[in-house]
DNA sequence: CAACACATGTAAGGCGTTACATGATTAA
DNA sequence: TTAATCATGTAACGCCTTACATGTGTTG
């Protein structure tokens, strides 16, 4: 079994759910695709690690809900106890600040904008599903406690993001001024 | 031509060198295995974006140097126009936060600690590399320049991780103590 | 009327890891 | 003597993305 297996057992021993609705709320996690995650869940039930039943709506298409074994929470346990793997970032903006001697100061300070937008929209987006949320309000050990802190590291890793682009569009800056002086 | 194709034009760009060579300074930003690298270059000397040659060595095998050619830099330098991609970062430890509420406090612990052991270890091979280098020190605009900026990434990301961790660990541990009582 | 959200699936191809294959030198 | 570093290459397999395929209901 692969992460993404593990992945998604860790979502259903929540709450049970469709395959399209695992996908959506997989992506800020482990990004994956209908078309990886669909044949996997059916493999993981030939495995008996999950059962699925056929639900229909109306005004929606039918949908196969999917739920989680007493066999697949006890390999979810188990995963726990593995040793944790590296984490694995693969950023094209690292190569392109390798190769920016190449180019000119304003495709420079532009590229690290690009990365600075991006990253302060995807934090605004934190702060609204968070602002309803304290830590006092949280009982220790509850799922939600969890969220919270899932939610903290992905606050801590974008915002790093952002003081890094900040610090480094300041000097560009303060050099395009030098240049035009 | 893929990300790892320019990241290794990237590297020419700065120096001849060796497929092996290439592997071992690329693990830092785009990791990478000799496997897929030594056909990949092959092929980019096939596209005439690079050239080779043997250097027959003494006390060591025999290797193949690259060199970037004219168009090869073209390429590189048209790459740095092209709109950036999201970075993407698959991190085991988001799932097992995910689902932490399924195991024991020590457990949690543990996983949290082994990452933090990770991230501080990998903080303490940056402080010894950029010991030497001070921004005031570097010409701006070159490839120096922009590696301290890419060290400044490194360890502003690794910074916010050891943070998390801290953060978490300490929470933790305060419900270990509380849990004794 | 076009685009998007919901909903599931398969097929092809590109990207990345592990394993196979070889071989010299050096450090623990 | 076992492991590690240097050095290059291929083969097989697993992971991930893009494209193909189908269909309804809502929003702009």
């Amino acid at each position: 079994m692969n992460t993404l297996s593990y992945a998604l057992l860790a979502f259903l021993a929540r709450e049970q759910s469709s395959g399209y609705n695992l996908m959506l709320r997989l992506q800020p996690f482990w990004p994956a695709k209908h078309s990886q995650i669909y044949p996997l869940l059916s493999h993981m039930e030939s495995e008996e690690y999950l059962t699925s039943t056929w639900i229909v709506q109306c005004e929606k298409p039918d949908k196969k809900l999917y739920s989680i074994t007493e066999k697949g929470i006890r390999k979810l346990k188990e995963w726990l106890y593995v040793p944790l793997a590296d984490p694995i970032t693969r950023d094209e903006l690292s190569m392109k600040t390798f190769c920016m001697w190449l180019t000119d100061l304003e495709n420079a300070i532009e590229i690290i904008e690009s990365r600075k937008a991006h990253l302060v929209k995807k934090l605004d987006g934190f702060q609204l599903k968070i602002a309803d949320k304290v830590l006092e309000d949280l009982k220790f050990g509850t799922p939600e406690f969890y969220d919270y802190m899932l939610f903290q590291k992905a606050i801590f890793t974008t915002t790093s993001g952002i003081e890094w682009t900040t610090m480094m569009l300041e000097i560009l800056k303060a050099q395009r001024t030098k240049q035009n002086d």
